[in-house]
RNA sequence: GGUCUGGUAGUUCAGUUGGUUAGAAUACCUGCCUGUCACGCAGGGGGUCGCGGGUUCGAGUCCCGUCCAGACCGCCA
């Protein structure tokens, strides 16, 4: 037997009991006359004791030869501690050892294995498994279980059944790129791998299975950032016989009961706003409502000077940073420098301080009166001894720079508490979106989106004014879910289809399947995804995602430990008809 | 595809205007230490300054190229 218990569950109660432990020499402090031993697994820490009157010679030899990281076997007795540590569980005790074995030895780990590690990120992902014994990964992936734990309790207990899809399937092209599969059996053809389940859920729905879910692995070939993978998780879901509305309060109660059972807290508020609302208010459609500094439309009150900026743009728009006017010019400066980075693109920014003595000062006072500046106060919803920041230039412009604006701003006061939650629903995206590119609409959620049922005349005069019935759930600024009500009439996805640019042979020779099943008493539908990875990342306080997988990709998408992706051999190749082009 | 930041000891970093033998902390090794728990004390080993080229009497430092890493833009139905 390895062990008795674990290295994380003794206490002073435990007394006098003779135990066996196994685990990771976490640090050894030698006073020459004694040693201690900190031994580790994954639920905590035991301190070991050897010394020269309680201790055998050559345990206590051995002792002292062993190095970080080594797993090691020890039989001993529970004794109490002459000098406690309040800090750790396991403080008021230490274990006599009257038995040691090394089950194995280890190298001088390239980085330690400690809470603060000196360890870089490279280094950490090539070495995932050491940066796994670290309490913060680990803490991360038993948060990610115990995440993943409640959606299947909650989602079981509400009749849904957890039901798997396919992974080798069918490329198409709208969306994101496919990562793609050769098929040895049939040369010259490809499957892809599912960026969503998306069609299959569907079909279950056509199948009568009227609730269904899955956590299931996606993929998607496409550039990676901080919260976004080229393998990733969803908690898929799909309901029949529903409306929007359903949807909504059922995933608004998932996600009140994973924030209850995760972090305690209990969400009272969820405010469902629409898209073009939250443009209007956030400039983006994923708002952080954690603060205020909602942006003010200052188009009526600030056109009518000689200030030509201003009278030359379309949308003039301004935020009330709160306790901003005692920003000094060089703090100011800072942030008109950083709205002019190439990322960002502003030419320019324009402030207003709204003085403790009632007065504004600004830096265009030269064209506007206290009296113009006090209307950008009472718009912005500015209180004294804030700064009103005002962008301007072309529409969709502006609300994207004075949206990054607001998250910068709001990071640097320190507004984006990680331990607050402000989930709301972003509702009525548009249905199609206008793409310069290829110069024609494509679907801004996907294809199976059901437009507004009343707007379907407007969806054949104006396409691109016609709203869908799809809706984000959005926390702490970032997109965690998103949804829809889907076509389930032959007809009306046979027009979207249209409107997307594809031919009739396209469409069915691509969603065929899905069409004929449309056929046979599809009944209404809808759904939802979530993106598990950052949910977790959400819930653990962070936005990166990469410390809430197991073995994450790096920026370039490779995997660093077992140095994927990596060339085949000619054999392989051959055997699946491929060759490599120069 | 683009913008920005970085690459110096096992590791995390400092390194001034281009100028003596490239430093600190930590890790590692040796010795000492009667209650440690970020143990302490003394000593020691450890460097192709990412790589290639250039400027210069002289380059970690300046220039060009390149590779790698990270953040972001494009992209992500």
């Amino acid at each position: 037997m390895y062990r008795t218990h674990n290295c994380g569950e003794l206490r002073i109660s435990d007394l006098g009991k003779q135990v066996t432990l196994s685990g990771w020499v976490q640090k050894s402090r030698d006073k020459g006359f004694l040693v201690w031993v900190d031994l580790r697994d994954r639920h905590g820490i035991s301190q070991l004791i050897f010394d020269e009157e309680r201790t055998s010679k050559e345990i206590l030899k051995n002792a002292k030869s062993l190095g970080r990281e080594f797993v090691i076997q020890i039989t001993g007795e529970v004794i109490e501690r002459s000098s406690k540590n309040s800090n750790i569980k396991t403080g008021e005790i230490e274990i006599l050892v009257s038995n040691l074995t090394v089950l194995n030895e280890s190298k001088v780990p390239p980085f330690t294995i400690e809470e603060n590690t000196d360890g870089g990120d490279e280094l950490r992902m090539q070495y995932r498994y050491l940066d796994i014994r670290r309490d913060s990964l680990k803490s991360n992936l038993v948060l990610r279980h115990k995440v993943s734990q409640e959606v299947r309790n909650y989602l079981s207990s509400r009749d849904f059944i957890e039901v798997e899809t396919p992974y080798l399937i069918k490329s198409t092209p709208e969306g994101a790129r496919d990562f793609v599969v050769p098929s040895r059996m049939n040369e010259g053809e490809f499957y892809a791998l599912p960026q969503s389940p998306q069609t299959f859920k569907q079909l279950l729905m056509i199948g009568g299975l009227d609730k269904y879910f899955q956590i299931v692995k996606c993929f998607r070939d496409e550039d990676l950032r901080a919260d976004r993978q080229p393998e990733f998780t969803q908690i898929d879901c799909e309901m029949s016989f529903v409306n929007q509305e359903d949807i909504l309060n059922t995933f608004e109660g998932l996600t009140k009961h994973l924030i209850k059972s995760i972090k305690n807290i209990d969400i009272l508020n969820f405010p469902r706003i629409s898209y073009d609302e939250a443009m209007e208010k956030y400039g983006c459609d994923k708002p952080d409502i954690r603060f205020g500094m909602e942006f003010g439309n200052l188009n009526n009150v600030a056109k009518h000077t000689d200030f030509s900026v201003f009278n030359k743009s379309e949308e003039i728009i301004g935020i009330a940073v709160p306790g901003g006017s005692s920003f000094t010019r060089k703090e100011i400066d800072k942030y008109i420098e950083w709205v002019k980075r190439p990322q960002i693109g502003a030419s320019g920014m324009i402030y207003a301080k709204y003085n403790e003595d009632n007065t504004f000062k600004s830096s265009v006072d030269k064209f506007f009166k206290q009296v113009d500046l006090a209307k950008w106060g009472e718009i912005t919803g500015a209180k004294k001894g804030d700064i009103i920041f005002v962008l301007s230039g072309e529409k969709n412009k502006v609300r994207a720079q004075l949206s990054a604006l607001r998250l910068y701003v709001a990071e640097n006061l320190g507004l984006r508490n990680p331990n607050e939650f402000a989930p709301l629903w972003v509702t009525d995206f548009p249905l199609l979106e206008w793409d310069e590119d290829s110069n024609k609409y494509h679907a801004m959620h996907h294809p199976f989106t059901s437009p507004k049922l009343d707007q379907l005349e407007l969806l054949k005069t104006n396409p691109g004014e016609v709203k869908a019935n799809a809706y984000d759930l959005v926390l702490n600024g970032n997109e965690i879910g998103g949804g829809s009500i889907r076509i389930h009439d032959k007809k009306i996805q046979a027009l979207m289809l249209k409107h997307l640019g594809f031919s009739d042979k396209d469409a069915t020779e691509q969603f065929g399947f899905l069409m004929n099943a449309f056929e046979y008493g599809a009944p209404p539908h809808g759904g939802i995804a979530f993106g598990l990875d950052r949910l977790v990342a959400i819930l653990g306080g962070q936005e990166s995602i990469r410390d809430f997988i197991a073995f994450p990709k790096n920026n370039s998408g490779r995997d660093v430990m077992i140095n994927s992706p990596s060339k085949l051999d000619t054999e392989q190749l051959d055997e699946l008809n491929l060759k490599i082009g120069s």
